[in-house]
DNA sequence: GGTTTAAATAAACGCCATTCATTTGTGGAG
DNA sequence: CTCCACAAATGAATGGCGTTTATTTAAACC
């Protein structure tokens, strides 16, 4: 055809975004293609390439969405509580428990490795460090007499622990060994910082 | 050609493993192909397929190889030690560090997916366990009075944590957070176990 | 020396990401 | 109202990939 002009630029790139989304979620990465987004939205795969630069371009977009989900999900569990402890267990088993529930869009989000030479997205790492932010809070509610540079290192290192779980468990490699009940083992994991 | 019979079946996929691994380390994932590794030993394709079933199969061994050089290194590197605490610091570190020196076989052991439905290769993750049984034993050391249903648990969230720093140290998630020392990092996150 | 048979090849299939020359509809100028 | 310029969209091409298969070729055996 050309010149459709049924869909605005912006437009066609939310319901482009929406499909991968879908696709992502249904069919996970292995399954994922430029080509079945395309026709997912109707159009063909070079006006594809006019909304997005290349399909990283559009992973990031993905990306973005899933960590803005994530930030939003753990804020809104643990804002509400006044035990910072608490908090911290309700937040670590949150991130855990989202990747079980969107295993493929954690994938997305951790497994898939952008071309060497490319820089770590900005904005896909802004709401990381809100959650951050969030954890880093807390802790310093539990101990409030600690110094900055401390807490600092610690809410790094708690919080790379309970990812390192997020990541076992999401993959199934803790199987082996027989431990099935990741909210225990998350919860000694954040029993050491406390 | 057809029928040279220069290498036995089992020369061919030796060397079919060591022309991977090194494509492997020098290209990571994304450089790879079954292409490149055949042209490389001086086969075709096809001949390939005779020695792997696929490519995830070839993928296999390598990751086996990986388990094993991290299981040997970090058993040299701890098994002289007196000190449990100390080997399980080194070994932590040791962990961590390998995933920055040989980042593209890391990241096919640890970001490389099989097709779901695929069982988790067996003879892969056997040394996983090798090593994990190195941590467990350390840990049964510093705390002997432990029943043995809670050190598990606390050896799995331990290592689990780890892996965690591993990943995030290995991909340069931890770069925002201002973090580079890797090390001090790790320390604090066994500290907790001690 | 001829025949069987295993080893290896070459070509094919169907998919992929990405690019680009070409077509087609639309909005504006006369 | 018509023509035209230009933006939107297409479709085909390029070069790569994993994997399969019919076919060829050389060695082994009788």
């Amino acid at each position: 055809m050309g010149r459709r002009n049924e869909h605005s630029r912006e437009e066609q790139r939310e319901m482009a975004i929406a499909a991968a989304e879908a696709l992502i979620v249904s069919e996970g990465m292995a399954g994922f293609s430029m080509r079945k987004v395309a026709s997912a939205i109707g159009y063909t795969v070079g006006q594809l390439y006019l909304l997005f630069r290349n399909q990283d371009d559009l992973f990031i977009v993905l990306n973005e969405r899933t960590t803005e989900e994530i930030y939003l999900e753990i804020k809104a569990a643990t804002q509400a509580l006044e035990d910072s402890a608490e908090a911290i267990r309700i937040a670590a088993r949150g991130y855990i428990e989202y990747g079980q529930r969107h295993p493929n869009r954690w994938q997305l989000l951790f497994s898939h490795r952008l071309p060497p030479g490319t820089p770590v997205p900005q904005a896909n790492w802004r709401q990381v460090q809100s959650l951050f932010g969030l954890i880093e809070a807390r802790l310093q509610q539990v101990r409030p007499q600690a110094d900055p540079a401390s807490l600092h290192l610690d809410a790094t290192a708690l919080w790379s622990g309970v990812h390192g779980v997020a990541v076992l468990a999401q993959s199934n490699k803790l199987s082996w060994s027989g431990l099935s009940d990741y909210g225990r083992l998350t919860d000694r994991l954040v029993q050491g910082f406390l």
